[in-house]
DNA sequence: CATGAATGAGCGTTCATTCAT
DNA sequence: AATGAATGAACGCTCATTCAT
């Protein structure tokens, strides 16, 4: 839906530049902070509007639907994500270790460059995922989820990684403790990505009881 | 607030059982798992209702407002979870690492018996941190991040727990993941508190990497 | 139905006293007094019932309906009203000026015994003189009326009011200019009725003018 | 109030009249009306829009609530009056009874030119007095009754006026038997403002006695 | 007599959405 | 592109009333 709209977008402007596709883009960067920020369910149409400087209506000369502003904020993030995921997972001449380390720090990259995103797709993709229209957010999350998850595995195999531990269980640590973030940090407030990521990792691999 | 209603009507009520008291409780039970399913703001008066099998504007018999039940849900929930978390830390003779060893195991505990507090809290908490009628709501937080973080630091100065770590930051991580897990916890679905606790400090213990 | 209903309540209490008449008179001086103080629509049957410490259910041992304790409150202040205005006219030997002192008197008595009624009346009679059901306050109030410009009447034709006057308008104003009075009469509050009625009188009879 | 929109009105739409500005006027004299004959209280939104012809959701498009309808209604009618009030006092070489003959005339013509707004301030005036919403209400009329008071007083003081009556009491009269005629004055029915005010002076300043 | 749980209709209000201009 | 008036469904809530206990 987003490659559609996008390239309609494109389409109307062909001659004039990306002016229309701009003008769409800070819409979205706007209903992204507003759903992130309140929630989906509490961000009215009109605040979004109000916030863009129009009126309510006008909003539906560039989207269809108040639903169809969240799809495509989240469509778009998850994409970009898996891609980048995929990316990692597929570097040839690197261990799993080193591809953890990788997708850490990309993980924390992203809730710097996209906060708003992360946020909103923490908060309200528990609510989409039973509902048909939102169906390819569990797809996307899927295949997120099965990159990490061959990581480590292939890090036990290998012999990197503890082989007593369930790897299920210690994803879905890693993954929410990663993730929540988003919901404290603030860019330029004391850490920035890398160090969140090394911080993360020291304890991961090292553990907390000293010796 | 729950104990002392369901006090009062005890001594109305002293043969018969608290009838009056279970009904409210009975209400709050459907309340706390519709607002935990669906969010509070999703979730209707008239969803409440018809799951007691009542009109929505029967319910305004038994609580003054929907805010009111989450409120009633929230404070009871927060309030035993300071008292038995308190309780823990206050606990003599035991060392800082074991009672980190009980705070994780109450909490996977808690889970299990409450999880739609849990999942409520989760999710409604940082809308309601704004919100001057749940002040408490950061007070009661606040106060279980005390009792977490003088754990974690008392494990540091003890030696017991590495000193080249920021408490903060593990704790964050150990709350976001442990709590999260609220998400997908199934009772009776392959595991149980305990196990998850295990294996959650196993990691946290000992590290990913193995030896 | 004033008439019918105390008559049932004596026969149900020949025995023991009137015990249930007592607190029917009860609860009607409170719903007079808050339908008088709030208005009829703004008051609540539970505020009635709060008021006399039972709940509103208790209520419709005594009474039908709301509108019935409105029914039976204004049925009795607007017949003993009409008995005692008629009795006046009828008094044999009386000039009209006397008359009319005695109306104005009894008006203004009636506002220091009943205020909660005569204030009840004002409010609500432009309400009502278009329901069925109270078809009856038009028609004492209309025999009222009768009442009041048969004395001015005959006071004209007797040579001892002006001529000139519209009775109609003059009646009219007399009549809102009086009973409006109980918006602000305070029992025991510097003004007696006697004292009204006599102010009252002398500019009326008098006029304003300095001569 | 209603200056200053219709002034933005007019200003956003200069050439075409002011139709937004117009459908306000509209919806608010019917909310007047329907104010005025059914009281506040037993006025529905869904009444004023169904007299309007359009839903009830869209009258707040136009107004925030319908206490805010109430509120511009009356905050303009006591405006008006307040302001006319004032410039009658303020009239120089004028006697205070030509004043007062001024007060009266305008008051009646007030009720035959804004006849529900008057019928509403009577009618709602003494619930809306305790709300802190409607304290400009209280503070309006208050400063009318100044007006008045000091008339009929500087009456008083140039031996014009009786001096053995009590401004207050005699004030107070008047004002009620004034407004009241709202209750029954028909537009084109007999009388109009300037008969209904001669006929009122007569009496007040003549007296009913003949002599 | 009184309780207390429940009804059912209706209220003021919100909000995503439509559409003529 | 944007306006602004309107829709229609739904929402949280109120309240007179009923009735089994």
């Amino acid at each position: 839906m987003a490659a559609t709209r996008s390239g309609a977008g494109s389409a109307r402007n062909a001659a004039g530049g990306t002016r229309g596709s701009d003008r769409r883009a800070e819409l979205l960067g706007i209903a992204a902070r507003l759903f992130a920020t309140q929630g989906y369910a509490r961000t009215t149409v009109r605040d979004i509007a109000e916030d863009a400087g129009i009126l309510s209506g006008s909003l539906y000369h560039h989207f269809s639907s108040k639903e169809a502003m969240l799809d495509e904020i989240l469509r778009d993030f998850l994409g970009r994500l898996l891609v980048r995921f995929t990316e990692i997972e597929k570097r040839e001449g690197v261990t799993p270790k080193e591809k953890l380390d990788e997708l850490v720090l990309h993980a924390f990259v992203t809730i710097h460059d996209s906060p708003h995103a992360v946020a909103l797709y923490q908060k309200e993709s528990g609510a989409l995922s039973h509902q048909a229209a939102f169906e390819y957010v569990n797809k996307y999350s899927h295949e997120n989820d099965e990159v990490w998850l061959r990581v480590l595995a292939a890090g036990q195999e290998s012999g990197a990684f503890r082989a007593d531990i369930d790897v299920d269980l210690l994803y879905r640590s890693m993954r929410d403790s990663i993730w929540a973030t988003v919901r404290w940090y603030q860019p330029g407030g004391g850490y920035d990505p890398a160090e969140l990521a090394d911080h993360f990792l020291s304890i991961l691999y090292g553990g907390l009881l000293a010796r």
